[in-house]
RNA sequence: GCCGGGAUGGCGGAAUCGGUAGACGCAGCGGAUUCAAAAUCCGCCGCUGGUAACAGUGUGGGGGUUCGAGUCCCCCUCCCGGCACCA
């Protein structure tokens, strides 16, 4: 056996081993339990970066565990080969993006293997092949003729200056990224999926999860956000004709405090009152300034103006004002929301900004009778009555059995859901309005005006309209030559791509040239991996042998937008026949981001340039950038990304220490679900730790081959060692298995080291022991550093299969046991009592020790209370 | 702004069901080995006071529940993720 730990060596070996020998292709037909296991695909960006060594580290942990457990394991890989960034570095580099997209993946596929994961390549995918997305089109047409797919317009960030659609990610402050130019907001034709129909299953299918952890599916369950309210309308007359004015409220218990209606600026009534006054048009083409992106239209500056218009109150006839609010959407609801300044905190901010009336109707319990006041008054119970200065205190407390209607004719003194539905009967018996179940969800929206992506099967016709491309023409292949300029979609360009003929009547027509969000193609590789070959459809059977994907594994960042398109996906194919399960994900792992502080420098212009951590250096708390010696500004910690160059290379670190250092340090660092803060130092601990163990097996080997011990009785420290080991062996177990928490895995096996190398004596019987500590810590360290595994375990006992180690209960028994002990919940001392002793011994025992006499002094104990295995606590 | 999460020594983190706060590792300090260094091995290591034994104090801040709170409840601060065209 060599004596040095040599990585390199040893990885290229055991590499080899496993690609000959083909161990982790996943079979078919196996007739053990199956696990497939899988991790969010790569966007094949360039090279690898540590989030996704973190996250394929974490699938290979599980997949190497549940192999060493004797499952059929299935780890696919491929790639989210769409999108935007090949489009970006095509512009950059002059480089057709189909060519930057396939360099890239052949590097990181190196890179991936190189790090040693148990991944079945041979059903590698990628999405950019036309084997692949011509299924993905097939689906399309199929939902297109079933209504699940249909077109409507939507707003889009417009640059005025590129003539092109911009993402958000590509609006700066209001302005596009390349040219400067302030961004409009510009209504276009989509093709949008009717995910809205499917907002009840994709929310209660969340209680059909208990793999998944409880954060995410609050996310989700918010973001559907299906709330139960009242549709109501303002009636009101326009150039002699009636009209109604719509809105939805969940609080339509507070419809007699509505002061006035505000709509939003897209709203057809907004336009019609912009006509004749160029004020409000003017404010109106201000509101359409500036991206479409929510949390920017919800910082901003709460801005309106009156329309002039006035619509009638449905129950009380009075005539209510109509504004324009720049923060009342469009695309939730009906673009119109009722205002009750009183009761709602952005009404509230509206009305005091532009001097609206705010009428209260809303009345605490404890002070809603003349007696109840007098009882509270309110120069005693300030927080109990209500005041516009101090409303958000008033109200936010409140829940709504502990306050009622008032001011509201007959609602007067109802609890708030009563009076909801008496003034929803009241409005349905007026055909003015009914109850309603609304989501927060919106249908989603998939055309995209760009080059790099699936093409949406889709034809126009001048006489047949828009006519889906018939299956036998699939796939619209996407050409690979084309070189986007960053002005609009280059593909209109393409006379050979967008000509064809219409294949309803046979006469000229134009091919789509919008391509589909590349959230699509990530709704269903998970499926396509059990039958990447399949050439006959979308899926064969051997989906439903492998699915639902038993553990899934991915950042954080998708817990709401992948992993709910991904659901409803599911959903869909299940509809079309093509599953049998309802839900794609038995098991969700969400893994924390991994993080790195930002560095900067911002030109004169406000741009800003970014600097890679590796590039600077730290000096008493400033930032310097090392080739130029100057300062840096410090940006926050955030998430490692291209755009803030905050990226860290783990290629150095594999070149430097090997695939096994950098995969047990990302392992060690910090537990999977939490964020982790890059920083070199600890990588060294780690491979001190791989060369401490390859020392202990290499000295134990040196004395010649042992059996693992077998039963007997044992000497003190060895048997005390034995029970460390399957104490240890429990707990790796329970960590990987239940807890999914690898860095304290990790931390027991060292300490089970720490104890070996601290056990004496050589004679047969203690070597023996060493021999099965070893085997066991060699295998549980097997599924996060496979190499050096797989090479002691060689030299351990040659010729043998890795198999997980079973718990010998009889090592565990203990005779006697340690119990902490508390005088007033403080701790003073330990006592030692028989495993077997019952409570009233212990309580004996405790009384009895020094401590307790010490801090007793003299006085009757007035209480003991004995937590079995822990601590005896005694109150005086 | 809204939704979700987080904050524990100089640092990363541990404490799994309310029961020994700081496991394991990094950095640091002391020692052994060495001509010397690296590597390796042994020991110390929250803070304050004390030679020590020990005492007090300590889990972002404020309050509460409990024999007992890092953990549960209420309020607040800061940081991170998502917000529908980054992936």
């Amino acid at each position: 056996m060599q004596e040095k730990y040599l990585p390199t060596e040893i990885e290229h070996a055991a590499q080899q081993k496993w690609t000959a020998s083909q161990v982790y292709r996943a079979r078919d037909d196996a007739d053990r339990p199956k696990y497939y296991c899988l991790s969010m695909f790569p966007y094949p960006s360039g090279k690898l970066h540590m989030g996704h060594v973190r996250n394929y580290t974490i699938g290979d942990v599980l997949a190497r565990y549940h192999a060493l457990r004797g499952f059929n394991v299935m780890q696919p890989m491929g790639w989210d080969a769409f999108g935007l960034p090949a489009e970006n570095a095509a512009i950059a580099n002059n480089v057709p993006p189909a060519a930057w997209t396939y360099a890239n993946i052949d590097h990181m596929r190196t890179q991936l293997q190189a790090l040693g994961f148990a991944i079945d390549w041979s059903r590698e995918l990628a999405t950019c092949k036309p084997d692949y997305y011509r299924w993905e089109q097939w689906l399309f047409t199929r939902l297109f003729e079933k209504g699940v797919i249909y077109k409507k317009m939507a707003t889009v960030n417009w640059d005025p200056v590129d003539q092109t659609v911009l993402a958000n990610e590509q609006v700066i402050e209001g302005r596009g990224w390349r040219s400067g130019a302030l961004v409009e907001k510009r209504d276009i034709p989509m093709y949008f999926f009717r995910i809205t129909q499917y907002a009840d299953e994709l929310l209660s299918g969340l209680d059909t999860l208990p793999g998944w952890p409880e954060r995410v599916k609050t996310m989700q369950a918010n973001w559907i956000g299906k709330s139960v309210g009242v549709r109501f309308a303002f009636p009101y007359q326009l150039d002699g004709k009636n009209e109604k004015l719509w809105v939805f409220t969940t609080r339509a218990d507070t419809i007699m405090g509505v002061t006035f209606c505000a709509v939003a600026a897209e709203h057809p009534l907004a336009t019609r009152a912009a006509e004749n006054n160029p004020a409000l048009a003017a404010f109106i083409a201000e509101c359409k300034q500036g991206s479409v992106a929510e949390a920017d239209m919800a910082t901003m500056e709460k801005k309106g103006m009156d329309t002039g218009f006035k619509v009638t109150h449905p129950l009380t006839g009075e005539q209510v004002p109509v504004w324009v609010g720049n923060y009342v959407l469009m695309s939730y609801g009906e673009g119109a929301v009722m205002a009750v300044p009183a009761h709602d905190e952005r009404d509230f901010e509206f009305a005091n900004a532009h001097g609206l009336p705010i009428k209260q109707v809303i009345q605490n319990t404890l002070v809603h009778t003349d007696v109840l006041r007098a009882q509270r008054p309110e120069s005693d119970y300030p927080e109990l009555y209500f005041d516009a200065t101090r409303w958000k205190s008033w109200y936010a407390s409140k829940s709504r059995d502990e306050v009622l209607v008032f001011n509201s004719g007959k609602y007067d003194w109802m609890y708030t859901d009563d009076a909801v539905d008496a003034i929803a009967a009241d409005l349905a018996a007026l055909n003015l309005g009914e109850k309603k179940t609304q989501f927060r969800l919106r249908d989603w929206g998939i055309s995209r005006q760009r080059y790099w992506g699936c093409p949406i099967p889709i034809i126009h016709c001048d006489t047949c309209g828009d006519v889906p491309v018939p299956a036998e023409q699939l796939p619209v292949v996407l050409p690979e030559d084309v070189v986007p300029d960053g002005a609009g979609n280059p593909l209109n360009k393409r006379a050979d791509f967008v000509n064809c003929a219409c294949p309803k009547c046979g006469g000229a027509a134009r091919r789509e040239t919008d391509t589909m969000d590349t959230f699509v193609e990530s709704s269903w590789y998970y499926a396509r991996y059990a039958c990447p070959d399949f050439e006959g459809g979308m899926l064969d059977a051997r989906a439903n042998q492998w699915l639902p994907v038993d553990q899934y594994i991915g950042g954080i960042e998708h817990a709401i937008l992948h992993l709910l398109y991904a659901r409803f996906f599911h959903k869909l194919m299940r509809d079309e026949g093509l599953v049998s399960s309802d839900e794609p994900f038995a098991n969700l792992l969400t893994q924390g981001m991994v993080i790195a502080d930002t560095y900067y420098r911002e030109a004169a212009d406000g741009k800003k340039t970014w600097f890679n951590p590796a590039d600077v250096e730290l000096r008493d708390g400033n930032a310097f950038l090392k080739s130029d010696g100057q300062p840096v500004d410090i940006g926050g910690t955030e998430k490692m990304a291209k755009s803030k160059n905050n990226g860290v290379d783990p290629q150095a670190l594999i070149d430097q220490y090997g695939a096994d250092t950098a995969r047990l340090f990302t392992m060690f660092a910090a537990p999977p679900e939490q964020s982790l803060e890059w920083s070199d130092a600890g990588v060294e601990g780690a491979h001190r730790f791989l060369k401490r163990l390859w020392k202990l097996a290499h000295d134990h080997v040196q004395g010649g081959a042992v059996a693992a011990f077998a039963g007997g009785e044992l000497p003190e420290a060895a048997k005390t060692l034995r029970r460390q080991l399957h104490q240890t062996l429990q707990k790796v177990s329970d960590d990987i298995e239940r807890r999914k928490q690898f860095n304290t895995a990790i931390a027991a096996v060292m300490e089970l080291m720490n104890a070996l190398a601290k056990l004496e004596g050589d004679d047969a019987v203690t070597r023996s022991v060493r021999q099965e500590v070893l085997e066991a810590a060699v295998t549980m360290l097997a599924p996060i550093v496979p190499h050096i595994a797989e090479a002691l375990y060689a030299e351990l006992k040659p010729g043998a299969t890795m198999a997980w180690p079973k718990v010998d209960e009889s090592a565990l028994v203990q005779d006697e046991i340690e119990l902490m002990l508390q005088v007033n919940g403080k701790l003073r001392g330990q006592i030692r009592v028989a495993a077997t002793a019952d409570k009233a011994a212990i309580e004996a025992a405790a009384l009895a020790s020094e401590a307790a006499q010490k801090y007793l002094e003299g006085q009757a104990p007035k209480k003991v209370v004995v937590v079995p295995g822990r601590l005896v606590n005694i109150v005086v």
